[in-house]
DNA sequence: ATCCTTATTTAGGTTAACCTAAATATTGGC
DNA sequence: GCCAATATTTAGGTTAACCTAAATAAGGAT
């Protein structure tokens, strides 16, 4: 599989101290499948960034920086899954894609895509234009 | 900058070919802002891969894989940066973030975009849909 | 034809993210 | 409280994409 950033580590302990209550070096590994001795090496440097706390032994705790990154990329992550969802993307396809989306989107994309989603969902504009592509997209598609 | 992919560099090259009528390691090393000795390392990968020919001191050309792949990236930018800038998104901006996520996107997802991009623009419930988020934007946003 | 300039390649080094194997720490059962 | 099983870290190695400095090739002016 592909190399792993920074972010994706953070993302998954973010997950793991929110389901699992701690995220411990082997929990990550598994999760992101690489070898522990990877995920150790990452752990410290995540901690010199200041986005964690490492204990060795014991695991990763999200510092204040590193929770918040972690919501960010959370949003832009939500953000994409949601709209591709919206165009009928299949569920699995679409988290997938975000997963990778959500590392590169600049800002001011960001909130264009976050204003379209809102248009989409909330208004009934946005409704109908969705039920309109869906009609689209069962004659051509 | 970031680290370059090689489906950056059969892109680059793609783009001198057909605008300088060659791709040369000295102006492909200009266009993709890294030293020269990096352009013949990755040239030699890339012939490997049956990309391009690599005739050095001479210069790099597609083959008929490598010009494939350049096409299908195309393709794929264009699809984002169209639909980006459809939205709203600045032209800079755009084109920026459709360079990041065409290398990233699945095919599934691809064609619900380009399928949206084809209603947006050629149906009249589309051009509506863009009218009504102009608005709802202008308002909100 | 030779020399000088300019471009390219070669040689050798760095960094980051991985790996395996070996050493060490933690933990649960008795 | 000890010991075995299990998890983690340390040590050392690989690969890929970069770099700088030095060597070499190509091309134009005289």
């Amino acid at each position: 599989m592909r190399r792993k950033t920074k972010e994706e580590y953070i993302e998954i302990i973010c997950l793991l101290e929110r389901e699992q209550g701690r995220a411990q070096t082997g929990m990550i590994a598994e999760a992101i499948d690489v070898k522990p001795p990877s995920v150790t090496e990452v752990l410290r440097k995540l901690e010199e960034k200041g986005l964690i706390v490492y204990e060795p032994y014991v695991g990763a705790t999200l510092t204040e920086a590193g929770f918040e990154m972690a919501r960010d990329l959370w949003q832009r992550h939500r953000t994409f899954a949601d709209l591709l969802r919206l165009l009928g993307v299949d569920r699995r396809v679409a988290e997938a894609d975000a997963c990778q989306f959500e590392h590169h989107v600049s800002p001011e994309t960001l909130e264009y895509l976050k204003l379209f989603l809102e248009f989409l969902r909330e208004s009934p504009e946005g409704r109908r234009c969705l039920e309109d592509f869906e009609a689209f997209r069962k004659q051509r598609g």
